[in-house]
DNA sequence: GCCACCGGTGGC
DNA sequence: GCCACCGGTGGC
């Protein structure tokens, strides 16, 4: 909502923005690149993780954004951008390690498929400068969330740091760069701190698995809440907090998005409508490019002569929902 | 029996 | 594709 005013956000840029991890789970080359100069885009926002043995935690995500002639040359690329990530959407840039690593133990998952073992936890907490574009250690879990929270519109530099560290300045070199032995994530920008007395926990899961991570937050009653319906009934239930000032807009369920872009296991394809005789969806034909699988679903879709940029340029096209039946209907 | 972690589903 | 929600379950 407030992300307009970033320079990194605008529609035109935006649609230019590199992934400099787009291959990062090919581990090696592309991971030894450091941020690449002042094409950088400067607030991307990262968690770090590590499943490796905890001692050398933290997992970082960085961001960039390159000019539009890079990407003429290179319009697979810019395809595989597109889809995989959209700067635009995370517009801050932290990071996080963990700068204590006693905090974060090692977790073990315990399912069939998953022979025990170590989960990836949050090794460290960064946060990008927004002038230098170099990454830097966050000391707590509470100073990166207050930083988290306003990110946007009080963007992060070396000096901000220097609260925990007098001396710092853009000419030191970086606290972190991304290499290969560590997870990164680029976390959300502008999430609310946690209520007082309130933790709001991240757990990464294993790779491989259906989704990257989950949030939790943990009442001061020791009660763990995992959605915003849970959230929402526990106030209902409690409404002495209520009164204390908690409210819904203080809690945010959303996940950082790893780096290693096959993280998270891909959700096989999933027909938009099953295949029925009795629906009239499959006597009707296709006529047009825009708008007929609205049609079919029965549903009012965006005006015809809307043009599909700006107000509904994130939303999903009918045609990609089409289904096996509808696609063979299309090409017959 | 609890609960942390995971998969699946529905919606957009 | 992403997100939100919630049921299931193995290990404790």
């Amino acid at each position: 909502m407030e992300r307009d005013h970033l320079d990194l956000a605008s529609p035109g840029k935006a649609d230019h923005n590199d992934i400099y991890g787009s291959s990062v789970a090919s581990r090696g080359d592309n991971m030894k690149h450091e941020p690449k100069d002042s094409r950088i885009s400067s607030r991307a926002v990262g968690i770090g993780t590590s499943n490796q043995n905890h001692k050398d935690v933290a997992a970082l995500a960085e961001e960039e954004e390159h000019n539009s002639d890079d990407e003429d040359n290179h319009s697979e690329d810019a395809q595989k951008q597109l889809v995989l990530y959209d700067p635009a959407a995370v517009g801050a840039g932290e990071i996080a390690l963990d700068a204590d690593p006693v905090n974060s133990q090692p977790r073990r998952n315990s399912f069939p498929n998953y022979a025990s073992r170590i989960l990836p936890s949050v090794g460290a907490f960064t946060v990008q400068c927004a002038n230098c574009f170099k990454w830097r250690l966050i000391p707590t879990k509470e100073k990166y969330e207050e930083i988290r929270e306003h990110i946007l519109e009080q963007p992060f530099y070396c000096e901000t740091a220097h609260e925990w560290r007098a001396e710092l300045s853009c000419d030191d070199p970086p606290d972190l760069t991304q290499d290969g032995s560590r997870l990164w994530a680029i976390d959300k920008p502008n999430i609310a701190q946690p209520p007082p007395g309130w933790e709001r926990l991240l757990r990464i899961r294993g790779e491989g698995g259906t989704r990257f991570a989950d949030v939790y937050y943990v009442a001061p009653s020791g009660k763990r809440l995992r959605s915003m319906v849970e959230v929402e009934k526990y106030l209902q239930e409690h409404p002495d907090y209520v009164a204390q000032g908690v409210s819904m807009s203080q809690f945010s369920f959303q996940i950082p998005r790893p780096l290693q872009d096959n993280y998270v296991k891909k959700r096989p394809y999933r027909p938009a409508l099953a295949p029925d005789e009795n629906e009239p969806v499959n006597r009707i034909t296709w006529i047009a490019d825009n708008g007929d699988t609205d049609l079919r679903l029965g549903m009012p879709g965006p005006p015809l002569f809307e043009p599909l940029s700006q107000s509904f340029k994130k939303k999903r096209t009918p045609s990609k929902r089409m289904s096996n039946a509808d696609a063979a209907c299309k090409s017959s």
